[in-house]
DNA sequence: GATAAGGGTTCCATTAGCTGGAAGGTCAAT
DNA sequence: ATTGACCTTCCAGCTAATGGAACCCTTATC
């Protein structure tokens, strides 16, 4: 199969196929004519690697888990290891932006948002001492 | 003020200050002996780059702030708009975020984690047909 | 046979926001 | 004079692709 063919089937760009063998996701075969010949288990891993990194694991972690994959003596334990490394940087990225969210929001809110010039948000930044703002100084 | 007293002011990595240089969002003075010399106004203008990076505005927000702050005729109307915006983005990525944790987590939870092979986060990213699996089908 | 459309190929540059390191200049103190 | 802690510039690399240029292959049509 073609890599556009591959693409549409898995979800991929074309791009991002090349790019994957590139760096040593994928081997498809060659034909003769140089174009990139793929079996089924290719694309059968391109849209693993799809759904992986549609979950947001990074590249080495898709590499890792590829080959757990392949190893049918694996221990679960070592894709759940991954995952839950995964789950914690989730957590802690939900988390940073919640805490900016929030900063924010109540900065947003703050702010009339007219034709004047004065403003909480750019006063914030500066750190423009007010006794309107709270707890920054505690930073 | 040499980089380093900047640095440890500002919070700034020094490395980061001179990118902040780099790209114009800074213009210390020069010493005679070659080193940067930052004035007060230097050091404000990166405390605020720091806060309002720290908020998780790009580098181009940044400018564009760091314009209007400087504008004391501005709108702030304009500040309000880059701040929503900016709001906006980050309530995608946590509903991104949100929504991998969501299918991560139970994912995790219905692997035993153990020594053996049978794994459903792998049986999941591979698409392997199962009826424990729900919604996958439907995407 | 020429040509055009629609595949495919490689290679290089760019994105965001730094960070690390090498090779070297400056300065204060010993 | 030399050490150590500064500072300088420049180049490379990180993540995970993406865009584009220049060129090759295949098939159909005129």
């Amino acid at each position: 199969m073609n890599i556009g063919d591959v693409a549409d089937l898995s979800g991929l760009p074309a791009k991002t196929i090349r790019y994957y063998e590139d760096i040593g996701l994928v081997e498809p075969l060659r034909s003769a004519n140089g174009y990139r010949s793929f079996r089924q288990s290719d694309v059968h891993k391109l849209a693993f690697l799809g759904r992986a990194r549609a979950l947001g694991f990074t590249i080495e972690d898709c590499r890792s888990l590829l080959k757990l994959y392949a190893d049918t003596e694996r221990a679960s334990a070592e894709v759940k290891q991954i995952a839950e490394e995964h789950l914690d940087r989730i957590d802690r990225k939900i988390a940073e932006l919640t805490e900016m969210r929030a900063t924010l929001s109540h900065l947003v809110d703050a702010c009339a948002g007219d034709h004047r010039p004065d403003c909480p948000i750019l006063a914030d930044l500066a750190m423009e001492e007010d006794k309107t703002r709270t707890a920054r100084a505690a930073d």
